[in-house]
DNA sequence: GCAAATCGGAACGAATCAATCCGATTTGAG
DNA sequence: CTCAAATCGGATTGATTCGTTCCGATTTGC
């Protein structure tokens, strides 16, 4: 039940580029800004590239953009972004039906709630939320 | 965002252990009806054994026993007695200032409202709704 | 007093996570 | 048009945690 130091870390920079405005952040700028590690900056900003949420550009002048509004961007959006889809257990996973305790899971059902009021938990709250301060 | 195998485990044994409702159940046993491994199921009930969930009786007709109702019983409970106190970032863990960003970390306040946000919508769900069926 | 059965803790292996490094691509200037 | 600088992107390595397994200490019933 802890999200990883990546999501942590991605979620800091997002919210240091929601600051930022329009303006074309680099990976080695954000890393200073916020004290991540340089490389692993670069990492995290292009999986969340990858996944839609930063706009990339390249050459001299290039370095990352928000995608959308910060508004628009729960914390649902980057946790998913960088770990995955939300599954709280293999069961919830689509596909994946080497639980093994299949037989007398009887708890089987009741996980699709669970996992829904945590996405909806995380949903709640948008990066305008965290970068507005006071908000 | 994914809550580890032991938890679900627990879960899965800790609602069978209510459908028995009073009768003390061994670990073996409950192995067997819920299909996780001896030795994994062995070790989960001792750990919740000692977070006080669980009420343990040694001896020949010994075995365990729920601590309290199942209705009292919330997966938070469960997860903070499997993985430890629910903290989403190292900020959140008390005294656990190593997370060197806080210099320029503008997030930190808040991570607070998500925490508990998230512990909330686990601590709705109780063990009397995953083991009841219906309800 | 003895034997059976149980819980409790310690040791080992595997998987995932986190951090680091180097190559491919693109832009701007000369 | 060529060169050089700066950037993103992916692949590799090490560490931490998770998961599993095994063995010893304790307790009850006969």
């Amino acid at each position: 039940m802890r999200l990883s130091n990546l999501t942590d870390y991605a979620i800091v920079m997002l919210s240091a580029a929601a600051r930022a405005g329009e303006r074309s952040l680099s990976a080695g700028m954000l890393a200073e800004e916020t004290g991540v590690p340089l490389p692993t900056a670069q990492k995290l900003m292009g999986r969340l590239a990858a996944a839609g949420l930063l706009t990339s550009s390249r050459g001299i002048g290039g370095g990352f953009r928000l995608a959308r509004e910060p508004a628009n961007i729960s914390i649902a959006d980057i946790v998913e972004a960088v770990e995955g889809p939300i599954a709280m257990t293999a069961c919830v996973d689509e596909g994946r039906h080497d639980c093994g305790l299949e037989t007398a899971c009887k708890v089987k059902p009741h996980w699709g709630a669970v996992n829904m009021a945590v996405k909806g938990a995380l949903g709640g709250v948008s990066l305008a939320t965290l970068a507005g301060g006071v908000a």
